[in-house]
DNA sequence: CGGTTAAATAACCGATAGGTTAAATATTAT
DNA sequence: ATAATATTTAACCTATCGGTTATTTAACCG
């Protein structure tokens, strides 16, 4: 299926791909210094490139001879709408954590050798690099 | 590549399969009746809730014959700290546009013709439904 | 002009994706 | 034990993916 959020979900499913519009996030920049980093040919990251320019997450200009690309995040917008709509998923399973967290600490205080549970507050972990 | 958010985003990127997690949104519930909107064949989906299990985006129980299959938010909420990552660059594109705006209202008031363009209040449009 | 550099394209290859039909498995119901 | 129902697995097929090397195109430079 070629629907743009199936478009922008592929283009987002490889590893490659993420490191090169993390690169991007910091600067346009020519095809050869986005290739660096990796250990791969330049056709291949003709084609990574090809891949995330039919999903719209980049552009490609000309200067010279070098097609310096630069980072388009609207579709990344609409996969942080489409996602949002599960929000309230992730934060109930927390609060089903919560409760049961609770459960545990009130029906046996003989755990209480175990770290002081009171409230670990849990909150987002965020922190996801990469 | 098979770390989790390169599964995730693969597992994302075919309709059917979010579909199926629309679905699942609104209830546990078995194979058969998953199927049922689609018009494929049993393995086909039963394939689909592999790679949806295999990315962590469902459990399965078992009741009777039936495997009762439950949504699980947890790899969204990756899906959706990695995208927060680029909010300031769709943002900063609104921006952008703003001053584009701003700038040829102010330099050619003879489009005074076109719709009163007051400042839009460009604000996240949302409703993405699928 | 000829040479160099940047990038894309062509042709090929093995692995995977997404579908099919047919057969196997697991559980319930009779 | 047998049959019925729900689901998975096996085997197969075609198309696409992600990579390669070799070639071609495009723009600069001297």
């Amino acid at each position: 299926m070629d629907d743009p959020l199936s478009l922008t979900f592929a283009a987002l499913a490889d590893p490659t791909r993420r490191a090169i519009l993390a690169r991007l996030a910091t600067g346009e920049t020519s095809v050869t210094e986005l290739a660096e980093p990796f250990q791969m040919s330049m056709p291949a990251v003709s084609k990574h490139l090809k891949v995330l320019e039919r999903a719209g997450l980049i552009t490609r200009g000309r200067s010279a001879q070098w097609r310096p690309c630069r980072l388009e995040a609207a579709p990344l917008q609409s996969i942080a709408a489409w996602v949002e709509e599960y929000r309230q998923f992730w934060e109930q399973s927390f609060d089903r954590l919560d409760s049961y967290l609770e459960q545990i600490q009130q029906l046996s205080p003989e755990t209480g050798s175990s770290k002081t549970v009171k409230q670990p507050n849990q909150e987002n972990p965020n922190a996801n690099k990469q």
